[in-house]
DNA sequence: ATAATATATTGACACTTGTAAACATATTAA
DNA sequence: TTAATATGTTTACAAGTGTCAATATATTAT
């Protein structure tokens, strides 16, 4: 299985999160934390651990009657994945405002500021001016584009 | 139809890229420049076209036999509505972390980054030492949670 | 031992998405 | 005018997703 490949589907992700961070967890234990925040009965719950087991994005331990539930994969690892397959299918032109509008909208520690202002100062000696857009095939006559 | 519950596919995006770009096409037009990019049919194209219009992603002028195709939506706007939307439902604590990846990624002009940083320096002062989780319900008995 | 409970397994159904062929029609080139 | 071309409309189908109910089975409390 191609970790890359894999895709997670919203409610999905509710899941994972719940998973990643109690680490594992029963299904009668995912199913209480879920309902706390979601209007899922218990059968839409276990369909979904279902599939992600069958998608391989969960493994089980049977421990007597129950399964243990665990994530295959990192949820750094996950998360870095899904966000740079969205940026990839982004205008690049478009991605500089996106990360200011996230920065402005997110908790960050005092350690991530410093350490995002760290990786933009080294960044900015060798930036463009401008960033080129990436929308339309390069060869292709209809390249007057300039911005968008 | 609320903006915010609009819900791009990802082979719509495609399509919506080169509208936004051009500011409108025709169904041709579009169909020629996704083929240079994708082994889709003109039919499948087709297709994404007449449901972007249902969904509400395009408006159409008619011209003659055939049809102009415009975005309803910014591109700004629906970028700054999914990325949100991506975010949000992220666990806070990953949440820096991934904006450091997706900056070093990204191409960035000289004044994206210098925007970014002032954004970085004004939160600065107040930001936390460390994000809160808010994976679980914050009244639930498991929250015994320290990270993650 | 019985009834109640906790789990897990099966089967369903509607909607979305990717993918496209077939068909209809309007326009233009031969 | 006929054939070719461009463009739009209908229909289809498999896979994935959100949502569950029904059922089977193992466990425990009475």
């Amino acid at each position: 299985m191609d970790v890359s490949d894999i895709n997670i589907s919203p409610a999905e992700w509710e899941v994972m999160r719940i998973v990643w961070t109690l680490g594992s967890a029963g299904s009668t234990e995912i199913i209480h934390i879920l309902q706390q925040q979601k209007q899922w009965s218990e059968s839409t719950i276990k369909t979904l651990l279902r599939r992600q087991v069958q998608k391989g994005l969960l493994t089980t331990t049977r421990q007597g009657r129950r399964f243990i539930y665990t994530a295959t994969i990192a949820e750094k690892k996950m998360l870095e994945l899904a966000a740079a397959n969205f940026f990839n299918n982004l205008c690049d032109m478009q991605k500089g405002h996106l990360l200011i509008e996230l920065a402005q909208q997110s908790p960050l520690s005092k350690t991530d500021i410093q350490q995002l202002i760290a990786v933009l100062q080294q960044k900015l000696p060798n930036a463009p001016d401008k960033v080129a857009c990436n929308c339309l095939p390069q060869q292709c006559q209809y390249c007057a584009q300039e911005e968008h």
